[in-house]
DNA sequence: GCATGGTTTAATGTATACATTCAAGTGGAA
DNA sequence: TTCCACTTGAATGTATACATTAAACCATGC
């Protein structure tokens, strides 16, 4: 037999990644209405898993079901991000801390450092998707290592939430040179076990690339995305 | 006409309002299975929205919904304690500095002097739920101020996921002199407009209420609640 | 006696039919 | 023409019937 590629997930599971996915490529624009009637046709299903999908992702800041109105995909203002960007700075910042209050072996170390390594060489292609990606990664394996899985879910959504308006910057921006040095000494700090500055550096990162954004948003009069 | 006292709310919205209840009175108990029929025949409505209210309060943390198992109320371990106690002291700490620096005006922060004074009223008459519910106000009204909504969206479903077992320890604790000597402090450095102070402070009564709360469970043995 | 494979069954997962509700359209009267 | 009440309809909200699935049970053979 040859291997099984689908482990028989749940129709509501599927409806899940499937608008998720819609979501994010732009296939489901923010701000537009959809009937639970048309996404159901739409993913090939009835309209109770694609209710319950839906009834999750509101759950999570993604979109609205509005009575008699569809579900609206959730636009993200700039107020949006800096809200976003203050509990990831706060939460990120205390991961770090506990990171480096952990003493992790090197290996454990060794898939943050990849991260670095994947951001540098997208950097030096000039692939700023790559880039990206990477970046996320460090961020998603930074919250890892802070040991609470709370801060990792909460983490996750706000990245969500932010995905979109990331994407749209990613060309605008100048290319993070800077970034990849922080990253760099945040890793060193918790490396030597010297919570504070893994803190404070992290913290810093955190707020510069903040302002960096929404200095991008506001020139560029993109107050909803 | 008599006054219209429902405003016609539907039954999924019901059926998470009593479900609430349900678990915060201790009718179903941390770790005690339900199945949907059961709860939706406690509850006089169908599968449906019982189905759905479920699966929100899953989102929340405070249930899990398992194939051909029911829905399992989640008991809250010691470590669970530690990381929610963790996410709570950062957020509020980061949104008293924030309230510092908006400078609010007298009467803004009058909501939360009257927290403080129930509290030391309930604290003079002896009466430990009205200062756990009073306590509960103060904290929520500073993420209020810190004006973030994701955080007081955070902070809430926080708070709930420790409800029970703060419950657990109301009477196992000394009175809790120190905490509204914290409290005022806090006020006192946002209305000075003094971040720093504001944050730090209420840093270190978040943390040392965590001690206590952890220290008290674990030498009564209470590993899950 | 124990392992093994099939059957039963009880519960969720899903589809669908129906109820409800609000908003838009319609018609009549001032 | 405009306003208001009524009708109508389209969409969600809900109930229910059905499909699916995995655990428990039972029977059968070694």
């Amino acid at each position: 037999m040859p291997s099984q590629a689908q482990k028989s997930k749940s129709n509501s599971a599927i409806a899940v990644e499937e608008l998720r996915n819609l979501i994010f490529s732009g296939a489901l624009p923010a701000g537009s209405d959809h009937l639970e009637s048309e996404l159901a046709a739409r993913l090939g299903m009835s309209r109770t898993p694609v209710r319950e999908a839906a009834l999750l992702l509101e759950g999570q800041g993604l979109l609205q079901v509005r009575a008699r109105k569809g579900v609206r995909i959730l636009p993200i203002s700039i107020e949006d991000m800096i809200e976003i960007y203050d509990v990831l700075t706060e939460l990120e910042s205390m991961s770090a801390a506990k990171a480096a209050e952990k003493r992790y072996a090197a290996e454990d170390l060794s898939t943050l450092e990849i991260t670095i390594s994947d951001m540098e060489a997208a950097l030096a292609a000039g692939d700023r998707e790559a880039w990206a990606a990477a970046d996320d990664a460090f961020h998603t394996e930074l919250a890892r290592l802070g040991g609470n899985s709370r801060v990792v879910t909460i983490a996750a959504l706000m990245g969500d939430q932010v995905r979109r308006a990331k994407a749209v910057t990613l060309y605008m921006r100048p290319l993070p040179t800077q970034s990849n040095k922080d990253h760099r000494s945040v890793v060193e700090a918790i490396r030597a076990g010297d919570a504070k500055t893994a803190h404070d550096v992290h913290y810093a990162h955190r707020t510069a690339a903040k302002e960096v954004l929404i200095n991008l948003l506001r020139q560029n009069r993109m107050h909803m995305l």
